[in-house]
DNA sequence: GCGGGATGTGGTATCGGTTTCATATCGTGT
DNA sequence: ACACGATATGAAACCGATACCACATCCCGC
């Protein structure tokens, strides 16, 4: 059924139909006609016809590497709560680690089929960055910080600065690194430069052997674990660039019975449900990703509300939660 | 820039230009004219224009009572997995656990917006069967079975079963039950049934004092194992409704040194991420969540493809995973 | 040489809404 | 009595695509 059939049954015209769902200027008679018809009928206007001419999809994108993840997730719900209050919703694109896919997605928002774009994004090449600059619509990066784009993300290198210089405070002096690929900004590179400003204050050289690069689970940090305390040089305390290897590394500790904090002290970022009941709680560090979802949701309405060009960089901060993985003396 | 702009700057029809993005029946002079202008202007086609003729939205609508769980994730990931792959893209509604936002996301549906819909429900109204039944669109129920209607679902009786009676079978004697809210009917009634199958097969009558229900989340658990620990009667084994609760209830043993399993055995459901490191690994019930996902996508692009009107239920096993929270003797 | 299927083409009706426009009615201040 | 703004109304143009239609080739078999 559409709008003429419908404004038939309800015995007005095509134009009071419309108004009816959208402006004022329109008479209770009708309103109570149009209202009696559509319980008689379940009548509902069609979105795409409407979007034809306004416009408005009332639709944002949202471009993620994965779903099962906290930390996406997280960011993911506090996007959610704030553009569902506005009338909005979410096209999700699950682009399974595949930076291709990114592209494609982008490419596809650009059809007009969504009214602005959240782009969780992982790593940036030049094509990212050439699309990104002829994006039609308001656009907004959460999670990572690129020049020239609206962009929430996370003081990455405090936290990462913060937790080791915690362990190095309590006494570590062969620290080790286990981090992620450096092509991540964020997650990767300036963690990794969080942890090297750390040391290198401490007056300690950072040992490339000390530092090795896992992917973002539980098994890759077992296995990067083993490499690095099987050594012949053994470090007293590992900063994990992530939760979930620093569970991993954890795990490899507990069957090789390396005592934590007493042998080796790790460190994590994220701040993860898991961490709170590892066999040795987790020092980790909070970083606040829901608010980056409500924040970067905010950013974009506003984007999209005034059409400016503005380009903001919002960075959160961190917070240190210190657990038993950490504590000594 | 619209279609006949678009033609006009590649010097072609406006049907030319149509049949370029749709079937073939367009001479290779004109293909090459109109790649041209494509790459000169960046033209696409509006998806909306399209959708009003076509009526394929390309859009399959996923209604989720959160985001943030490892099982809800995993099932989304499996759906977007096999729709992607099929050129779909999910229009996600998180209802934030308000069961009036999935009536309102399912009215929402309604309106030609998506070509299918996925309802990872939590609870049946009466509302819900009304409005599902008056669904226009082909519709998926994963998690939860509900007659009449397509669905993929878990053997939750079978693994509540299987996981209490594997307790029992060590020799527990005083079992107890930390479970979820009744109106759901998978993770509630159905697994709260499955314990109480194996608890009165093993000859022991089920003491509701025993029995507690917990909300979705760690602390909760922590509560409800207070309550059950504290008592005078204590149990020597608790089967947990979600890996969740399992885990508030270890923390609650930690704290207060029972220990596990030698005085207390503890079971979940659902084998999270989060069991395996626990401080002392969790036994659980895997559910195949992804396949769930993908086996629920599967079937609304079959529905969506024939246009049927047959209602299919697919109830998925379970493997049970045994680890240290359970192995005695 | 001719009927008929496959291929190729552009004009235009159509999808289901919104917005503009011309027009009408009303209350009200002067 | 009259001008004027606010309210109310339906017809028709319009948004940007697709699908149908009528028509033009071309190749093939008979």
């Amino acid at each position: 059924m559409n709008i003429s059939e419908f404004a038939k049954e309800a015995g007005v015209s095509v134009s009071a139909v419309s108004r009816y769902f959208n402006d004022g200027y329109l008479s209770d008679d009708k309103r109570a006609l149009i209202e009696a018809a559509l319980e008689r009928t379940g009548y509902m206007p069609s979105y795409s016809a409407r979007t034809i001419r306004t416009k408005v999809t009332k639709l944002v994108g949202v471009i993620l590497p994965k779903l099962s993840s906290e930390s996406i997730s997280r960011v993911t719900e506090g996007i959610s709560e704030v553009l569902s209050a506005e009338g909005f919703e979410l096209l999700l694109v699950n682009t399974a680690n595949d930076y291709k896919r990114e592209i494609t997605s982008l490419e596809l928002f650009r059809q007009n089929r969504v009214d602005g774009v959240i782009l969780l994004a992982s790593v940036f090449t030049d094509t990212h960055r050439a699309l990104l600059s002829k994006m039609r619509v308001p656009t907004v990066i959460v999670g990572q910080q690129l020049k020239g784009f609206n962009c929430v993300c996370h003081n990455d290198l405090g936290a990462a600065y913060s937790m080791t210089k915690l362990m190095l405070d309590k006494g570590a002096k062969r620290p080790a690194f286990i981090g992620a690929n450096q092509d991540d900004v964020a997650a990767g590179r300036d963690r990794r430069r969080g942890f090297e400003k750390a040391v290198t204050e401490a007056g300690i050289t950072v040992d490339p052997k000390m530092c090795e690069i896992a992917k973002f689970s539980m098994d890759s940090g077992y296995e990067k674990a083993k490499l690095l305390l099987s050594g012949r040089k053994k470090p007293d305390c590992i900063f994990c660039a992530t939760d979930n290897i620093a569970a991993g590394v954890m795990q490899y500790c507990r069957e090789t019975d390396i005592s934590i904090p007493g042998d080796l002290m790790i460190g994590g970022v994220g701040d993860s449900r898991m961490g709170k009941v590892l066999y040795v709680p987790l020092s980790s560090v909070h970083l606040h990703y829901k608010t980056a979802g409500r924040e970067g949701a905010n950013m974009l309405l506003s984007e999209m509300k005034s059409g400016s060009e503005v380009h903001r960089i919002l960075q959160l901060e961190y917070d240190i939660v210190e657990r038993e993985s950490t504590k000594r003396g």
